[in-house]
DNA sequence: GTTCGCGTTCAAACCGGTTTAGTAACCGCC
DNA sequence: GGCGGTTACTAAACCGGTTTGAACGCGAAC
C-alpha cells in the first residue's frame, strides 16, 4: 500500500536538493535561480506530480483566488431565465483562463443576499464580487463599500458608486423596438414591464415611455409583471381584456419569456399575431427564433458581458484603476411577430 | 485613518486575555472551556467583528470547504437548457446552509473537462465533485477514482463505479408518454433523441423503443438531435418531410426545447397540433405550460436533485458510507399537445 | 500531607505555501 | 591580496487557523 498523500513543496525541494524557497521562486517565475537548478526543480516537481496547494498559497498571499456572485432569485425563475447561465459561462471562461474560481451563492430573498455578501467578505472567501440585478436605490453598493470589497456592477447604479460598471444599456433596444412598431404604423403600443424595483425593469419601462413620447404618441397601457411566463401570460390577459376598440395593437415585452407566453394568450383569445397584434421580446433567447410566429426581439450578449465583467473585476482586484466598461449596444432582431396593425375599425 | 485590517484569532485571544487555542476551542464548540471564559471570548469576537479566516482554517484542516462542478457544454446551450440553473440552485441551497461553496467551471469540450477535474483535484480546491451529463462508457469515473476524489454521479453510470449515484431514471417518464400516446390510439410514434453519446440521450431513446415494443408496435422513426431548439426544428422537419401516408402521428421529444421548436415547425407545415400530430416534451420547463398548444411533458425535479446530490456528497466527504440515492420518479404532465390521432386516410 | 484525578488553560508545533534577510561563492579590479 | 558587487541559494519568519502535550490549580481520597 503506497501512501496516497499529495506531495508538498517540501518533497519537491528534497528531491531536487534545494530549499523550499528555491522551488517557490521557480514556480512563480522569479529570477535568481540558475537555469540548471531550475530544470532540476521542474523535473522533480513533474516526477512527483506536484501541484501547489491552493490553500497554502491562498493563506500566505492572503488572496482567495476566487470571485463571488450572489443571486437572489427564486429557483424556478433562475431556471427559466437564460441570462444567468450565459452570463456565468462568460464569467467562467475568463476566470478559468486565469486560475480563478467562481463562488456562487443562490439565496431566496434580498435579506439573505446581503448576508451572503457579508459572509463571503467576512471569511475572505472571495477577492471581489459581481453585482447583478441592480435595484432602485440599491443598498448593496453601500454595503460592499463598507466591506471594502472590490466589485463590478452590471449596469450603472442609480446611486453614487465608486465601482466600475459594465455599461449595459437596455434603452436603445427598447427604443428600436418601439420605433420599429411606430414605423409599421402602430399607435397603441403597450408594455409588459419587469418589476419596477429592479433597475432593468424600470429602465426598460422608461425607455418605452420616452420612445412613445418622442414619436408623438401618448403612453399606452403598461402592466407590471415579474419576468416569468406565468406573469407574462397574466399581464397579456389584462391588456387584451378590453374590447377590440381600446385594445393595443402592439405589445413590447420586457423579456422573451413573457413575450412567448403572451403569444399563446393572444392565440387563445383568437387574436392573430402579427396580423392583429404585434409582439416584441427582449433577450433574443434561442427559442425566440423557434416559436410561431418567430419572435422579434432585442439581442443582448450576456456571455460577452460575463467575460468583460470578469476581466474588469480581476483587473480591479489586481490593483489597477478600472473605469466603466463600454459594451456594444443591443440590437433589434426583426422576425415575424411584428407587422402593420389591422386597419382601424370604422 | 484607522487600519481596515481584518482581526485575527490572535486579536480575539488578546482582547479576551486567553490563548489562541482557547478561542479555537470555543469557535468549534469543543468542551474543556469554562463557561465564563467562553462568554468572554465570544464577547471579544463579537466586539471585534471577527469571522475566522477561511484560508487559515482550510489550510490547517486541509479541507477546501467547497465542492466542484465542471460543465462541458457550449455556452449557448447552457443558456437554453433550464436544467443547469435549477440543479445548481438546489445544490447551492444545501451547500450554503453548511458554509460550503460551489466552485463552478464551464469548459467548451470533453478534453477540457477532464483537465478541469484534474486541476480542481491537484490544487486541492474542492473536497468533492458532481458528475453530470454522464456519457456512455464515461472515462471520468476512472479519472476521479484515480484522483481519489469523492464524487456523486447524477444517474447510475453504465461502467462500474464505486461512487454513490443519484438514481434519476428517465425511463418511466418516457414510458408514460408513449403509453399515453398509445392509449390515445397512436401507432406511428417517432422520437427526437438527444446525442447518443450521452447516457440520458441513449436511455431515453431505448425507453421509447422498449415502450413501443411492449405495446406491440414497431419502432417508429428516430432522429438524433442535440437538445437545442435549432436541432429540434431540423429533426422535426426530417420527420415531417414524407407525405401524409408514412408520417408519424406523434413525436416524443427528448426535451422541451426541441419539442417547442417542433411545434412551430409543424405549424409551418400546416400540420395542426394536436389534431394531426401529437407532441410530448421532457423536463416540464416553465414555458411548457405557456406555449400553444400547452405542451404535454415529463416533469423532473432538477432543483430537488441538486439538493439531494449535495447532501450525499457532503456526507461522503465527511467520511460516511453513502449508497445510491433514490429520487421520486418523473411524472407525465398531460396538456393540450396530445390527442387522438387523425382517422386513417382511406 | 501527599497523591491522585479532573477540569482548565497555555505554548508550541503544524498545515503548505511566500517572502525577506542573510550568506557563501565567484567575479573582476585596483 | 583585499575590496565591492553580483549571483545563487538557504534559513527562518510569516499568513491564520487547529491540535497536541504539558502544566497548573484545586478538591477529594488515602
Amino acid at each position: 500500500m503506497t501512501r496516497p498523500e499529495r506531495p508538498t513543496i517540501r518533497d519537491v525541494a528534497r528531491v531536487a536538493g534545494v530549499s523550499k524557497g528555491a522551488v517557490s521562486f521557480v514556480l512563480n517565475g522569479r529570477p535568481g535561480v540558475a537555469e540548471g537548478t531550475r530544470q532540476r526543480i521542474l523535473d522533480a516537481a513533474h516526477s512527483l506530480g506536484w501541484t501547489p496547494s491552493h490553500q497554502g498559497r491562498a493563506l500566505s498571499v492572503s488572496r482567495a483566488f476566487a470571485v463571488g456572485l450572489v443571486l437572489a432569485r427564486p429557483p424556478e425563475l433562475l431556471g427559466a431565465d437564460p441570462f444567468f447561465p450565459a452570463f456565468i459561462a462568460g464569467v467562467e471562461r475568463t476566470l478559468s483562463e486565469r486560475g480563478q474560481a467562481l463562488v456562487l451563492q443562490v439565496v431566496p430573498d434580498a435579506a439573505a443576499e446581503e448576508d451572503g455578501y457579508r459572509q463571503l467578505a467576512g471569511a475572505g472567501r472571495v477577492d471581489g464580487v459581481f453585482l447583478l440585478d441592480l435595484r432602485v436605490g440599491d443598498p448593496r453598493i453601500a454595503l460592499l463599500e463598507e466591506l471594502r470589497m472590490p466589485a463590478v456592477t452590471i449596469a450603472r447604479p442609480d446611486v453614487p458608486s465608486d465601482f466600475p460598471a459594465l455599461l449595459v444599456d437596455d434603452r436603445p433596444g427598447i427604443t428600436a423596438a418601439v420605433r420599429h412598431l411606430v414605423e409599421l404604423g402602430h399607435r397603441r403600443i403597450a408594455h409588459v414591464a419587469g418589476p419596477s424595483r429592479f433597475l432593468h425593469g424600470s429602465v426598460r419601462r422608461r425607455a418605452w415611455e420616452q420612445a412613445l413620447t418622442d414619436a408623438g404618441l401618448p403612453a399606452g397601457p403598461v402592466v407590471e409583471a415579474d419576468f416569468t411566463a406565468a406573469g407574462g401570460a397574466q399581464a397579456t390577459r389584462a391588456l387584451l381584456a378590453g374590447g377590440r376598440a381600446g385594445r393595443p395593437t402592439a405589445i413590447v415585452y420586457a423579456n422573451d419569456l413573457m413575450a412567448i407566453a403572451g403569444l399563446s394568450v393572444a392565440l387563445e383569445h383568437g387574436i392573430a399575431v402579427p396580423a392583429q397584434l404585434s409582439v416584441t421580446g427582449f433577450d433574443n433567447t434561442e427559442l425566440a427564433g423557434y416559436v410561431s410566429p418567430p419572435l422579434t426581439s432585442v439581442r443582448t450578449d450576456p456571455y460577452g458581458w460575463g467575460r468583460s465583467a470578469a476581466e474588469a473585476l480581476l483587473a480591479l482586484i489586481a490593483g489597477e484603476t478600472v473605469g466603466d466598461i463600454a459594451v456594444p449596444p443591443a440590437q433589434l432582431v426583426v422576425r415575424a411577430s411584428t407587422a402593420a396593425p389591422p386597419p382601424p375599425t370604422v
